[in-house]
DNA sequence: CTAATACTTGCATCATGGCGTCAATATACA
DNA sequence: TGTATATTGACGCCATGATGCAAGTATTAG
């Protein structure tokens, strides 16, 4: 059951800066963008086109309004999802592929280098209680 | 500006299998219940105590109501972040830390591996018209 | 059995945000 | 200049869901 930790058994300091990465990178506002059906869709079709897409072709992806999916585009541009560039009359948007990636990787990587469970909570601003003994 | 794929331009099956495989890990679902930033705190603290914690506990963290903490725990467990058991009348919640760190890094891996934009939309269910020529 | 504990569930309220319609703006083209 | 194109913005409707209170359920302790 249990899983090998890329990190020894630490400093309580080095513990917090640990717990703090994790905060940083389980941003909710990044997430939300993410977390609505349709802007899924979209950020999967500019991710897989690669390209500029203006938000006249996006929007032949999915069956919803225009003015929709520019909203939607507008949002996910905004929460860093999408580079937004407007040349002439057409506004181009583009997945931010490698940021997206490492973004992710950043919050497994925070995610795996937690430490297990004897270090619970002394060291941070969780208010939880310390683990008890043996009464659980 | 170019970078460096993992994956040489391959088989319009192999990109068609890639995209596939972007949409089966960026699941709105998982994503929906990291979103909301009350449960992203609990979550957070979760992840950090590393061991089971009951509502009680959790509930410490916040100055939120109790029954609040108890459904979005419940929540998240339903949502596959959370373990669950209940031990006579006390509820056990464990973040499922190294799934949730291996589903973050296949959604990074799925967003690395895609290629660029020449191969675009040829092959999968995206609608975005193919890429035109140097008119863009 | 009774009471306390730990949690769950029902209910009402309220805020957020997605959606579509339509008007407004900005740019390109003839 | 007039018209078509591409996008943005304002507005209202509506569904979802977050929150808190309070009642209900289940389990443990005395």
């Amino acid at each position: 059951m249990a899983s090998i930790y890329k990190h020894a058994p630490s400093t309580p300091r080095q513990a917090a800066r640990r717990k703090a990465r994790l905060d940083q990178v389980l941003c909710p506002d990044l997430l939300k963008a993410l977390a609505e059906p349709t802007r899924a869709r979209l950020l999967s079709c500019l991710l897989k086109c690669g390209r500029p897409c203006s938000v006249t072709e996006v929007a032949e992806c999915c069956s919803i309004d225009f003015s929709v999916v520019a909203r939607h585009l507008s949002t996910m541009a905004r929460a860093g999802l999408l580079n937004f560039e407007k040349r002439g009359r057409v506004a181009w948007y583009t997945a931010r592929r490698e940021e997206l990636a490492a973004h992710f990787r950043a919050l497994a990587d925070a995610i795996d280098e937690l430490e297990p469970a004897d270090t619970c909570c002394s060291t941070d601003t969780c208010a939880c209680p310390p683990q008890a003994g043996s009464s659980r």
